[in-house]
DNA sequence: TTGCATAGTTACCTTTTTTATACTAAGGAG
DNA sequence: CTCCTTAGTATAAAAAAGGTAACTATGCAA
């Protein structure tokens, strides 16, 4: 156990909030399946460990299933458990307000001020 | 914008994903409007510092108001602005799988608190 | 024999986030 | 005059997260 949580919200929260966590899902949910290298190319920026690492705790937290082929050269298929899939309202729904917000967000901090010296 | 978002569901995540937003979030869409010291009470464990940085970006990111009556000692008042408010439903949908799936998360879990959506 | 393929691992480093602790302002009560 | 109140700041430290670059395994093809 990670954490003594103070409301449900924070479960959620606390599986989904990683740096790439939302996206991975996001697609695993639209592909149902995908290899390794074809999330990496879905997610500009990722770096090698860092995938490993995002994918390995969604999959410790029982959302993301791994399935190993035994061959040379590997490879790997990523999909969502019965868990991750019950996940779809809950994305759908950031996806919404995302889409509704992306103009808003972070606006107000803008360094422009570079005039005089 | 702070980041270059591959996704929707990032701009929800991003303006979300502080250790203690989403209940911050969920209380003052509980009872409207909280002032500072009760939003503390609220959050068993959270510093004074990390408080008032977690409603600065949340401030920032156009989700809460924040009120302050000039008086001694000083009141401040925060609440959901119409943006934070729409976001009721994401946090309804969070708070509803987090619920469904406390029990897998961690499994000497305390439980949690039982509010409602 | 060399090189390529995929899905990693390892060591090291930087940045970001969170915590702990102490301190402040200004009026009212005692 | 001193203490109490609230909503913070200041400073330092620790912890967590993420990034870079190099390395691995093993079968096959040239």
């Amino acid at each position: 156990m990670r954490k003594n949580y103070i409301h449900p919200v924070e479960i959620t929260l606390d599986v989904v909030c990683g740096k790439w966590k939302g996206v991975i899902l996001w697609h695993l949910q639209q592909e149902n399946i995908l290899r390794f290298g074809e999330l990496k190319k879905l997610l500009p920026g990722v770096s090698q460990k860092t995938l490993t690492l995002q994918l390995r705790e969604l999959e410790e937290d029982g959302l993301v299933k791994r399935k190993v082929y035994p061959q040379v050269p590997p490879k790997v298929e990523y999909s969502l458990t019965h868990y991750g899939q019950e996940l779809e309202a809950t994305l759908n729904q950031m996806c919404e307000w995302g889409k509704r917000h992306k103009d808003k967000v972070g606006q107000n901090n803008q360094p422009v001020s570079q005039e005089n010296s």
